[in-house]
RNA sequence: GCUCGAGUGGCGGAAUUGGUAGACGCGCUGGAUUCAAAAUCCAGUUCUUUCGGGAGUGUGGGUUCGAUUCCCACCUCGAGUACCA
């Protein structure tokens, strides 16, 4: 957890001088693998924790299922995101089944594409609030913006890549010719300008062929700079450059003197103002200016002359500031609209089309042409940078939002229609009306959009990622506790050798009072950071004794690394010592459910990869192949209840539950779907069946006041809940005695049902034992014995397959043991001969020993379990009782019934387990056959079957089959047009 | 919607470098044994049939001497994911 990336080592030499210590160690914090971050959480309250979105089910938390809502907190996260490319190329190594890779490489969700900088042309309304200064103060000549670090290797680039021009007037400005400092490429907030005097705040800008395009791109990009940061800005064009440097020099050295004259006289100015004022509206200095950009991520650069309007989600940031004071009140209708609106709401209407315009227009990099900015919330707000450039003709969605708000949809794509839909294609599209991209195919027009935006500073190429950094922290007692305490409230790290730390005594497990974690509750959690050891909170009071961290970490943190520690579990110095993870490097084989997919098997990648680049572990994925096993399901078993209200004779009100049998609900619902009629019918007899038997159940249960009539009950409400699988009987029905008696709130409820039989209804669902679907195997053991059970498990189906248990087939399995043991009886007595086995024994044996060879191989064990009745069968009709087949026998069938095998092993006189055994070896010489059996199609219907010997040619095969009675029969006179004969496999007749 | 997977008897399922569709088991039918039952054993069991055959692996096409297997389109079910720009 002490790691820290690349970045942060980029970031320091940068900064780190500059910051104090606290600071940096802040910001450095944001750089970690392992970092506190301000994140919008699932918070649960009933469990009083946060959840990981894997562990949210339809919105309900997937243990217990409590409500689950957003909630801002600080936690600790992890940063799997830095990690999303090699999750992705990891795939490739690892034989995992293809639909688990498909949802990890869904969920990682990357996508190429661009980032685009828009800027924004409204009349800033922030005006006259005044900038902060900020507090982050950077070298003087570093004066990039928020996107620098970006920029900045681009920029490195063209300086290394002069132009011509560039060249020549770079010779001359260096090396303070002109007696002042120029820099050549330099980043100014997020523009790279081609040269800088930053002591005279003067750009020189020299125009190629590229700028001829754009002037008035050029124009609001000089308007930023000179207006937003004090720049003057100068241009030339590169034949004036190359045709007449003279000139440009001169003009250069006036306007030094010019921007020298300025300066001072602002620099006045400044001073006065600052008597009245803390913070001027226009600062030479200040990193912020008047105009705001919109930056959006796109998958499909090449489609930007398609642009018409821009699209922010209700959320962010710059829309109140962006929004005129004319369209103010109707953004602001929109938000609140929406924000009622729960985010799952929002999701499943992807219908209605809503939206509004907030009144301003961003530039486009290219064109310079204005663009209206609309706030829909079709684009969400926690995906890319939450806005997007709506490319109508491209985008389904824009299509849709263009129509609805009749915004223009210009047509970029040659020879396509798009009147009625938009074109989403990419393949074999050709870009048209799009300036220099027109007549390009998509791949290259991509290429060239992303290479001009990069040029110009406008935007760059950009992968983004689906793939969230991951919460670390859980609100819970039962959890590894973080070595970490808090110093000056920044955390701090406990060495590893003073771990571990362990977890301490509360008195309750649940949150404290004012809604600390379960941990608050302890007395003895506090760091000696002296002793460095865990001590009494009492002692907090000394200086060098510190609170400990109360969040716990979640589930994943164990199970990202435990395979790891089996290799050396009794390891008491380290998590495992290099030698056996040396020897034992990875997981062989890794059996676990699909439903881990995006949870446990994506972190437990992540933290390998981690721990192989600290050199901890030898390999990068901690599974080489994976299988996921198929959930044996259980049948869920369902009743009906209905709430009625029933008066008696007295005038008495009483509130009833009905127990209705599931043949109602089935007719009723049918009724409904035939007619309207048919229902009404059917409700009609309902509400009389209903009758007759509450009043049978007063009339017999309550003496005194009699039943008159029933009042009330509402049809829908019908509520289905689970009964247990125990009271079911084989013909779903229902035990009411045992059901009644299963909770008190059911002990008076009345079945109603002519004949008194309550049928449930069935489902397939996980077992689980909230659903009351679970089933024991003990009664199976004991009546069938633990190999019985073993055997039937694998003889259901293959291994990845779910499905329901089902116990009927188990007598299959259980008189194939029979049968198996009978093999080595005569009688009531163990009896093996020492003969030699005959052909027909061995060809036997070592047909099966290959297959369940092949069988283990391929994870298909209900196939063995056939094969071995079929070798039993076989050898019992043989009656063979040899030794030396019914040991190997053994052998084969040990590792799928264990014991039953251990004990004829012991039978068969050996003293050591049959684990021990070697495993037969397979020789093909026993299978070796002398002919045939071959089938004889007709056009590729077998019809008959012939013998022939394997030694035959193809032209004897043909005469032997020609010459067949049967041939003779289905060729009916006709004369074939082609014998195909594949020696050792079919015989086929054309004709 | 997108991505992936799967569709074979009454049921679980078998067979894929293209080569006898339905292995093995359950269930069912008939028979033997038994006073009877359990257990066990034997025979049959895809559908259809005029008993010669004929049809048949979700549907429709294609490739091939030959397709459950390969290709195309569609239908149904399941899983994952979802206004992802």
């Amino acid at each position: 957890m002490q790691f820290v990336m690349r970045i942060s080592n980029h970031f320091l030499r940068m900064n780190g001088k500059r910051l104090q210590k606290q600071n940096k160690k802040q910001i450095l914090l944001q750089y970690r693998l392992t970092f506190l971050s301000d994140t919008e959480v699932n918070w649960c309250p009933a469990l009083g924790t946060v959840l990981a979105n894997d562990e949210i089910v339809n919105g309900v938390s997937e243990r217990g299922g409590h409500p689950v809502v957003r909630k801002k907190m600080t936690q600790w996260s992890m940063r799997i995101s830095a990690y999303a490319q090699r999750l992705l190329d990891g795939l490739s190594t690892i034989d995992w089944p293809q639909p688990l890779k498909d949802s990890q490489t869904n969920w990682i969700g990357k996508s190429v594409g661009a980032m685009v900088t828009f800027e924004v042309l409204s009349p800033a309304l922030s005006e006259g609030k005044g900038e902060k200064s900020d507090s982050k103060r950077t070298p003087g000549y570093m004066t990039g913006g928020n996107n620098s670090y970006l920029l900045l290797e681009k920029a490195k680039e063209m300086r290394a890549n002069p132009t011509p021009a560039e060249a020549i007037l770079w010779k001359y400005l260096k090396g303070k010719k002109l007696k002042s400092k120029f820099r050549q490429q330099h980043l100014i907030n997020d523009f790279i300008v081609d040269f800088v005097c930053l002591s005279k705040k003067l750009i020189i800008e020299v125009d190629g062929k590229i700028h001829d395009y754009q002037l008035e791109k050029d124009e609001a990009r000089t308007l930023e700079l000179e207006q937003k940061s004090g720049f003057k800005v100068i241009r030339f064009k590169n034949e004036e450059v190359i045709g007449d440097i003279d000139a440009v020099l001169s003009k250069i050295d006036s306007e030094l003197s010019n921007q020298a004259f300025l300066l001072s006289k602002l620099e006045e100015k400044k001073v006065d103002n600052n008597h009245k004022q803390a913070n001027v509206t226009v600062s030479l200095s200040s990193g912020k200016g008047l105009r705001d950009r919109i930056s959006v991520f796109t998958t499909r650069p090449d489609t930007i002359f398609g642009v018409s309007f821009m699209t922010l989600a209700p959320e962010h940031e710059l829309v109140a500031k962006i929004t005129t004071d004319a369209q103010k009140a109707a953004v602001d209708a929109y938000i609140n609209a929406t924000a009622k609106r729960s985010e799952r709401d929002r999701m499943a209407d992807v219908k209605t089309i809503s939206g509004a315009f907030t009144g301003a227009y961003a530039i486009h990099p290219f064109t310079g042409i204005k663009i209206p900015i609309w706030i829909g919330d079709y684009v969400l707000a926690n995906y890319g940078t939450g806005a997007v450039m709506a490319v109508p003709c491209g985008d389904q969605r824009d299509y849709d939002f263009a129509k609805h708000f009749d915004i223009e949809i210009p047509n970029i794509f040659e020879n396509v229609d798009i009147s009625e839909a938009a074109h989403t294609d990419k393949e074999g599209t050709v870009i048209a009306n799009s300036d220099f991209l027109s007549g390009l195919s998509y791949k290259k027009a991509l290429k060239l959009a992303i290479f001009e935006l990069e040029k110009m500073g406008a935007g760059y190429g950009k992968i983004n990622y689906r793939l969230r950094d991951a919460v670390f922290s859980r609100q819970r007692y039962w959890g590894e506790p973080f070595p970490v305490y808090y110093k000056d409230g920044m955390p701090q790290m406990i060495d590893a050798k003073h771990l571990p730390i362990v977890l301490p005594e509360v008195e309750k497990y649940l949150p404290t009072e004012d809604g600390k974690p379960p941990l608050g509750n302890a007395t003895e959690w506090a760091w000696d950071s002296r002793a460095n050891k865990v001590v009494s909170n009492d002692k907090l009071k000394n200086k060098t004794v510190y609170p400990l961290e109360l969040n716990t970490m979640p589930g994943w943190a164990g199970s990202s690394w435990y395979f790891n520690r089996y290799m050396d579990s009794n390891n008491e110095g380290e998590f495992a010592g290099k030698e056996a993870l040396d020897y034992w490097k990875d997981v062989d084989l890794y059996i676990g459910g699909s439903e881990h997919a995006t949870g446990h098997l994506l972190y437990a990648r992540f933290w390998q990869k981690f721990l192989f680049d600290k050199g901890i572990v030898p390999v990068d994925e901690f599974a080489k192949k994976l299988i996921n096993q198929g959930m044996i399901l259980g049948t869920s078993a369902f009743v009906n209840l209905l709430r009625v209200l029933v008066k008696d004779s007295v005038g008495n009100e009483t509130k009833e539950t009905l127990l209705i049998t599931d043949d109602w609900r089935m007719i009723l619902s049918s009724a409904k779907l035939m007619s309207d009629q048919n229902y009404n019918k059917a409700l009609l007899e309902f509400d009389k069946v209903m009758k007759l038997e509450v009043q049978k159940h007063f009339a017999l249960d309550k003496n005194g006041a009699r039943f008159i009539d029933l009042i009330k009950y509402n049809i829908d409400e019908i509520t289905r809940i689970h009964a247990d699988v125990s009271f079911v009987n084989a013909s779903n029905e229902l035990n009411v005695e045992a059901f009644k008696n299963w909770r008190n709130e059911y002990n008076s409820l009345i079945p109603v049902e002519e004949g008194g039989k309550i049928k449930v209804s069935r489902e397939v669902e996980k077992m689980s034992k909230s659903k009351y679907n679970v089933v024991n195997p003990d009664q199976i053991c004991e009546e069938y014995g633990a190999d019985s059970l073993r055997l039937f498990e694998m003889f259901l189906g293959p291994l990845e397959q779910a499905k329901p248990w089902k116990t009927s087939g188990i007598s299959g399995v259980s008189s194939f043991l029979k049968k198996l043991w009978k093999l080595y009886f005569n009688g009531e007595n163990f009896e093996v001969s020492d003969a030699a086995p005959t052909k027909d024994e061995l060809k036997t044996l070592h047909k099966t020993i290959k297959k369940v060879e092949e069988d283990i191989e391929n994870f298909s064990f209900n196939t063995s379990v056939s094969t071995f009745m079929i070798a039993v069968n076989e050898l019992t009709v043989l009656k063979c009782n040899k030794r030396a087949i019914l040991e190997p026998l053994a052998i084969l069938v040990s590792p799928y019934a264990p014991h039953i095998a251990e004990e004829l092993w012991s039978l068969l006189g050996h003293k050591e387990s049959i684990a021990k055994a070697d495993f037969p070896i397979f020789e093909e010489t026993h299978l070796v056959e002398s002919s045939k059996t071959y089938p004889v199609s007709f056009n590729g219907k077998m019809r008959f079957t012939m013998d022939l010997s394997l030694d035959l040619s193809k032209e004897e095969i043909e005469k032997a089959v020609m010459a067949h009675e049967k041939t003779i029969a289905q060729l009916a006179g006709r004369e074939p047009k082609k014998v195909i004969i594949v020696p050792g496999k079919i015989i086929n007749i054309v004709g």
